[in-house]
DNA sequence: CTTGAACCTCTACCTACTGTAGCTTGTAAG
DNA sequence: CTTACAAGCTACAGTAGGTAGAGGTTCAAG
């Protein structure tokens, strides 16, 4: 049996971050020693790492929720697992896309600073005047 | 004069992200009538229209309140702005690496998985083992 | 003068944690 | 067996950057 610490550094989480899985239903309530501290099994372990590194690839909460769900029931078709991943992936290409719009804009205003003087300052102007901007930034960060 | 409706409108902002610049001190406290309700002038359009823009950018709400400061001395140094674009976008290159490894990643995760049954899902088969993973994505997300 | 959209304040909520305060338990050394 | 102290406990607050709602007031058009 493991105790939080432990759990906690085999799966490279923080003690906090464990007891928070736990009080959102992430994580199954542990056993506790007669003194109340908690103590951890295999299946915990596993578990927990799981999430971490559902996480790790970005992941929601919501998402590792239902991909657990799905692992606990071993015979259902692994369609649903799929669309999850397939959504995750699709989220991260979005930002992707959208990150690189921004490093091109702005390496294209700091590329055109040459003054010295704030008053003349080419990023500046730039964040000043939206119509500036060559490429599409419109929606989140 | 704009009311706050107007003025959210006209940057492309919410009511009440509006509110919430103002309380944070990102933008001044505007005039009121005698009922009460805000009214802006147009420095604050502009000024609210380059939070929005920097915030697209990317920028935190800490770097846009330095951009505004050093906005407000004309005479100074614009090499402060360029440190600050600079780092903005080294961060948005990291993020950029960061999230094509776990691209990557999922498209192997993805490609694998053949069998239609939960019990032999390639996916979850690779987030239960962190070993099964090529790449590298240990930090944050 | 009436109506109702838009405004007001205040508070709570979101994600995914992280940090702190003040107290208790477990464990190893002496 | 006692003592010291690391590690555990609960509870609450805070982070970024907003968003949503309740419950009440004001503005402006008709």
């Amino acid at each position: 049996m493991l105790s939080i610490g432990t759990l906690a550094k085999r799966t490279g989480t923080k003690v906090q971050t464990v007891r928070y899985y736990e009080q959102i239903g992430l994580l199954p309530e542990p056993g506790r020693t007669e003194g109340g501290q908690r103590r951890y099994g295999d299946s915990d372990l596993d578990r927990l790492a799981f999430i971490r590194h559902a996480r790790q690839l970005g992941f929601t909460l919501d998402a590792i929720r239902e991909l657990l769900d799905l692992s606990d029931n071993p015979g259902r078709s692994c369609a649903d697992v799929d669309r999850i991943a397939h959504r995750q992936l699709k989220e991260v290409e979005v930002r992707i896309t959208r990150l690189e719009a921004l490093r091109k804009e702005l390496k294209r205003m700091l590329g055109e600073c040459s003054r010295d003087t704030v008053a003349d300052c080419r990023v500046l102007e730039v964040l000043r005047d939206h119509a500036a901007c060559l490429t599409d930034h419109g929606q989140g960060a």
